[in-house]
RNA sequence: GCGGGUGUAGCUCAAUGGUAGAGCAACAGCCUUCCAAGCUGAAGACGAGGGUUCGAUUCCCUUCACCCGCUCCA
């Protein structure tokens, strides 16, 4: 297994990656990419739009598909109406606040811990659980023996005050009575904080407390609000689904492991849209056609894991996700780091949309109802139903939802083209060669182009050559050095192909093409070159 | 957020309470007809702020970032 910091150190080198805001002193959870890592991550992107939209024959069935469907692209604003992630649940999702207990260091989330009162003599605590529901009772009974140096026998000498009640519905001064769930002393937890999940900001200049508005924190959302409108101008019939490219915005707590988890990222997200009775069988088709995607492009089958969630692991509302997963090199053996999640929503998105926010934990979905009965977020109102043009049938379309990460499709890429192997030098002696294999759609740069030596001619018509070549891909131009060197440096930035021109190249009109995984050479012509490495690079 | 570690040139590392040394890379030039180590030259660094001190890259504090382990988490 390769280490993380070699290819930390290789994307620094090379300009793949930085951190964002170096000069200062960086800025935790924010990457900026280099002249060759945004190579690398436009290749991505346009090989999963190419592949995914703009490439897809929808007059043609796929194998796998239940039917031919239709595919259309979108790019909505990452600043949206505040209303959007109320009934989307992000809002109250991503608003949690947290208490941390000073002595176990531990963090909770102030909604999710409960407990009970419990009198034992004159001394009345507040003792706080962490369990299941379903083991809370004993749980709180097990402690509070052990808080009061107490025996099984003497169970009967506690005293319950009140039902089991979350600690939120406690009043500020009961607080240094509590028992924290993991502490053996009292008043061990901070004051509830507020972690915000989701980036502030305002509209307008004058931005008031009524102007705040969020950075989105996932493209979804920008899709399903446009639903109808893809419809109305698209003639679009279901199924169909629509894409999506851009940046999200996560205040993660802790940002790790490079650019796994940034605080700002993109991601490439599709809704795809369709009858409920198909749906199962679109989940699937999604499912493993986002796997091949990843494998098609390099991700080796044993790096690279489909993980169905279990059932306990599932929204309510969800008959079905998967994560794809790679065995990133900074996670322990056998431990893998998710790149996209293909969930079935349902028709979760749609409806809260339309009636307001749902409650996720409710099946049947019921609207989430405030304390006086009235809905806690109100949708739009609008009608985001379909209507079937030739049955007259009218449902709310099910939704299957790829949800990919492009930086860490692109983190994903890099740690698998990362290589070392043995090649000789000058002096026959074997030296460690390092090359990045990338698939040569992914490359940053396609193909290289050297004069063996800076004299005969050779300058000049390979001059000439990258000039031809530059009008369809990305290539490079070396005269300085050795042209092994000039190799190697082109193997450490995955150039799949490297041109020579050499003395018989002034002669004869052909030139030498060098493998980079193979280091095989032949020769070809110079007319014919364009042609041969167009067809190899978008093997 | 907690605990531990780290921070010196683009990269990898060294030394030092008296303002830092190397290898590789990169740059200029020479030499070279196919897989990095031939020659010459020039250039380049103590994460940031504060304190102690005559003097701090070195000691102390704060802060920022990275790594490991917890915690948290789409």
């Amino acid at each position: 297994m390769v280490s993380m910091d070699k290819i930390v150190s290789l994307c620094k080198r090379r300009g793949f990656l930085f951190q964002s805001s170096e000069i200062y002193g960086g800025l935790q959870g924010f990457w900026d990419y280099g002249p060759l890592g945004v190579e690398l991550k436009r290749n991505v992107k346009e090989a999963w739009w190419r592949d995914m939209v703009t490439g897809h024959n929808e007059l043609v069935q796929p194998a796998g598909a239940p039917s031919t469907y239709e595919m259309v692209g979108l790019d909505s604003t990452i600043v949206m109406h505040p209303q959007i992630w109320k009934c989307s649940g992000h809002y109250d999702l991503f608003h949690d606040y947290m208490v941390d207990c000073r002595q176990s260091k531990k963090r909770y989330r102030f909604d999710q811990v409960r407990g009970r009162w419990v009198q034992f003599g004159e001394v009345k605590i507040f003792i706080a659980s962490s369990a299941e529901v379903e083991q809370e009772a004993d749980e709180i009974q097990r402690r509070a023996l052990k808080y009061f140096k107490l025996r099984p026998k003497d169970i009967e000498r506690l005293v319950y005050d009140g039902p089991i009640v979350r600690l939120d519905t406690l009043a500020t001064a009961d607080m240094d009575k509590v028992l924290a769930p993991d502490a053996n002393e009292l008043a061990t937890l901070t004051e509830p904080r507020e972690f915000n999940l989701m980036f502030k900001t305002t509209i307008g200049a004058l931005g008031g407390a009524e102007d705040v508005a969020f950075l989105r924190p996932e493209t979804a959302q920008g899709i399903f609000v446009n639903f109808k409108n893809v419809l109305d101008s698209t003639r679009v019939s279901i199924p169909f689904g629509i894409a999506q490219i851009g940046k999200s915005f996560r205040n993660e707590i802790t940002p790790r492991n490079f650019t796994f988890r940034s605080r700002e990222f993109e991601q490439m997200e599709i809704e795809f849209f369709c009858h409920p009775n198909d749906s199962q069988a679109w989940y699937r088709y999604w499912r493993d056609r986002r796997v091949r995607w990843y494998t098609e492009l390099g991700l080796r089958g044993d790096s690279i894991i489909l993980r169905e969630h279990h059932q306990d692991e599932l929204s309510h509302y969800s008959t079905g996700t998967a994560d794809i997963e790679y065995a990133f090199p900074f996670l322990p053996a056998g431990e893998y780091g998710e790149l996209e999640g293909i969930a079935h929503r349902g028709d979760f998105d749609l409806r809260s949309h339309m009636e307001g926010k749902l409650d996720p934990n409710t099946n049947p979905l019921q609207l989430e109802l405030n304390e006086e009965g009235k809905p806690r977020h109100k949708g739009s109102g609008r009608d985001l139903t379909y209507r079937n043009e030739l049955t007259n049938e009218r449902f709310t379309p099910h939704v299957i939802e790829p949800s990919a990460g492009a930086d860490r499709g692109v983190l994903a890429f890099l740690c698998e083209a990362y290589y070392e192997d043995q090649a000789p030098d000058d002096n026959a002696a074997m030296q460690t060669r390092t090359v990045m294999r990338f698939h040569p759609r992914l490359a940053p740069i396609k193909a290289a182009v050297f004069p063996l030596v800076k004299k005969d001619g050779m300058p000049e018509m390979a001059r000439e050559i990258y000039g031809q070549l530059k009008e369809e891909m990305s290539v490079f131009y070396d005269a300085k050095g050795a042209v092994g060197r000039r190799y190697r440096r082109q193997d450490e930035v995955g150039t799949p192909y490297c041109i020579t021109v050499d003395g018989q190249s002034v002669q004869d009109g052909s030139v030498t093409i060098r493998d980079r995984d193979t280091l095989e050479q032949w020769r070809t012509s110079v007319k014919d070159l364009t042609a041969e490495l167009r067809e190899r690079v978008n093997q």
